[in-house]
RNA sequence: CGGGACGUGGCGCAGCUUGGUAGCGCGCAUCGUUCGGGACGAUGAGGCCGUCGGUUCAAAUCCGACCGUCCCGACCA
């Protein structure tokens, strides 16, 4: 392709809108350019670089037996009323209703639509399967934001399988670990596996497939010194235990004027080190009003408690709803001697003594709190959420913790469509068994992002050789120059016969413009050719990632760019 | 959904407080000089000032409503 014919509109600012390194790279690199929030036009480059993800994906995808197919957008609604999520999933569904009255969803996944095709499995000796699709999904999300990162219409690679037992789904799932770790390598990202939540989805286990990046919306908590990592959300440590002195017969009520705080307690005198105090949240688990124990100095997380409580709609009570529950304000709140609520404790507060907390009063306090003794306790959970620093659960090493972009997600989804759709075979005594299923997601754009958020430097992006939309930019200083345009074009028709994809960078421009856009657009390999160097019979090899410099003679330039290929490749 | 900011040629912005001919940089077009790291000069094209309504002799500017975009939070199989 001649730079001077394509249409790669490159901006010398950053668009105003844009924030992501990925999001800013992108539109100034004449990828894409937004039609409305959360929705893009992948422009010329920006689709050759998608299209090569994408057959990344396939090509993994099939190396671990998957057969593609083509599932619709366009979904009626009553599928989706079967299994229920057209309420789970109301508010990022979109749709529409059509001329004779009836709704139609724009398909956010397709699980429901592979289960449909998929009622025509009949017996055992069909399975196992494994179908994919690539197509285009479409969700409603709240607040679309950093470019491809989080948006409204993507492209997602989305694979099931269908086995007789947990043992079958087992399998496919480590197969799809495999492809999906050797898929984020391809796309040159270190991304970490991570357990994660399932969500309310009804699905028995995930991983979620990790990228560390400062916009990253997902916090992981890694071990520096074993394999340990996991979703904050699920995430644990092991804490040293805190000795409690001495405790009382019964807790000890006090006046704390004006003390609303943790913070405020432990400064009070007659008060207590944040990590000897209780702390008393109320939330509405599906509605339902629940206290929360946790240790002054912890935080709740809240999706364990989604998690632990099998619940949906989990927030904090208002200020108004918690007097009604327990007639004091936040602030001053406490169980000890609250009966009727449900109340649930992080595991950290079994067995503490002599602790203070408040006393559902306001201004007052309790010290001299035995958990076990003076709070009915329903149930002990594991709550509360892990801080950098603290030990790793598995080994003696130490946490941290860091923002990450989720680049896939695979899921145990179980028997759950298969009871809500009817799915099942006949084993082979002719009983009829549900089909266990998973379900493995890729979003190609945001992966498109997250490459490069991980593959960029302040001149641009830089992009790893399988995914970039040209592998070599050669760069004609003199376009005017009858010697320099012969030679490139030489070049240019020895490399394209070898398939090898070339930008030829013949606009009339200066240098210095074709340098900065060869590396904001950030093709691997740049060549430049000029009379300068053709004088003395070389051009020169740039290469990005690099940024090395080095002369070749004008006979070795096509075979050293093969040999460059080549060796990136490995 | 709560909080905040912003909407002015293709891009980035000023002008609005104090109403009166719409401006700057980049980009774009033509010509000339340049030409191995974002050149210079000359000339020129291009704008319903987000939309609707109100106030006024007169609105980019004041008032109201709406729409849109971004950021923080909530949310996110």
């Amino acid at each position: 392709m001649r730079w001077s014919e394509a249409f790669i509109p490159t901006l010398r600012d950053d668009p105003a809108d844009a924030e992501a390194v990925s999001h800013k790279l992108l539109v100034r690199g004449g990828y894409m350019r937004q039609l409305m929030a959360g929705v893009y036009s992948m422009l010329p480059l920006g689709q050759r670089v998608r299209a090569k993800v994408m057959a990344i994906i396939k090509e993994e995808i099939d190396s671990i037996g998957g057969q593609e197919f083509l599932l619709p957008q366009l979904h009626p609604s009553t599928i989706w009323e079967e299994t229920g999520r057209i309420e789970t999933m109301a508010d990022i569904i979109m749709s529409f209703e059509d001329s004779k009255g009836g709704t139609v969803i724009l398909g956010p996944t397709h699980e429901e639509i592979f289960a449909t095709v998929a009622t025509e499995l009949t017996s055992y000796k069909q399975l196992p399967q494994l179908w994919y699709h690539i197509q285009t999904k479409f969700r409603d999300e709240a607040r679309p934001k950093s470019g491809l990162l989080r948006v409204r219409e993507f492209t997602m690679k989305d694979s099931y399988t269908f086995d007789v037992d947990f043992e079958g789904l087992d399998l496919q799932f480590d197969r799809h670990l495999g492809a999906y770790k050797r898929i984020f390598d391809r796309l040159g990202m270190d991304a970490v596996a991570v357990r994660a939540s399932s969500g309310a989805m009804g699905g028995k286990e995930s991983v979620e497939f990790m990228v560390r990046s400062d916009v990253g919306e997902d916090e992981v908590a890694a071990c520096s010194s074993c394999d340990y990592a996991a979703n904050l959300e699920t995430a644990t440590s092991t804490l040293a235990a805190i000795e409690d002195p001495g405790g009382m017969s019964e807790p000890e009520r006090f006046a704390t004027p004006g003390v609303r705080t943790i913070a405020d307690l432990e400064v009070f005198d007659g008060g207590a080190r944040s990590d000897r105090q209780i702390k008393t949240l109320v939330y509405l688990l599906d509605g339902e009003p629940a206290l929360v124990l946790l240790r002054g100095d912890h935080a709740l997380q809240e999706q364990k408690l989604a998690d632990t409580t099998q619940s949906i709609e989990v927030r904090a009570a208002h200020a108004e709803e918690i007097n009604n529950i327990l007639g004091a304000d936040a602030g001053s709140l406490g169980a000890v001697a609250v009966d009727g609520e449900r109340i649930l404790a992080d595991e950290q507060l079994r067995g503490r003594r002599a602790m203070t907390t408040g006393a559902n009063a306001n201004d007052f306090h309790l010290r001299g709190v035995d958990i076990e003794r003076d709070i009915a306790v329903n149930e002990w959970h594991e709550l509360r959420t892990v801080e950098a620093g603290e030990s790793c659960p598995n080994c003696d090493g130490v946490l941290e913790v860091f923002p990450t972009i989720e680049v896939g997600h695979i899921f145990k989804l179980g028997t759950f469509y298969a009871d809500k759709l009817g799915l099942s075979v006949l084993d082979e005594n002719g009983t009829m068994i549900p089909i266990v299923m998973g379900s493995y997601g890729i979003g190609v754009e945001r992966n498109m992002a997250a490459s490069i958020e991980a593959n960029h430097d302040e001149k641009g992006i830089v992009w790893p050789i399988e995914i970039a939309p040209y592998h070599v930019v050669i760069t004609v200083v003199r376009p005017d120059d009858e010697r320099s345009s012969e030679v490139s074009a030489a070049i240019y028709d020895e490399l394209t016969a070898a398939g090898v994809e070339v930008l030829l960078d013949d606009r009339k421009e200066r240098p210095g413009v074709k340098f900065t856009d060869a590396e904001l657009i950030g093709i691997p390999l740049r060549i430049t050719i000029g009379p300068r160097g053709l004088e003395s019979g070389v051009v020169e090899f740039a290469e990005r990632r690099s940024g090395e410099r080095r002369d070749v003679a004008i006979a070795n330039a096509a075979s050293e760019v093969l040999a460059f290929l080549e060796a990136a490749h490995s």
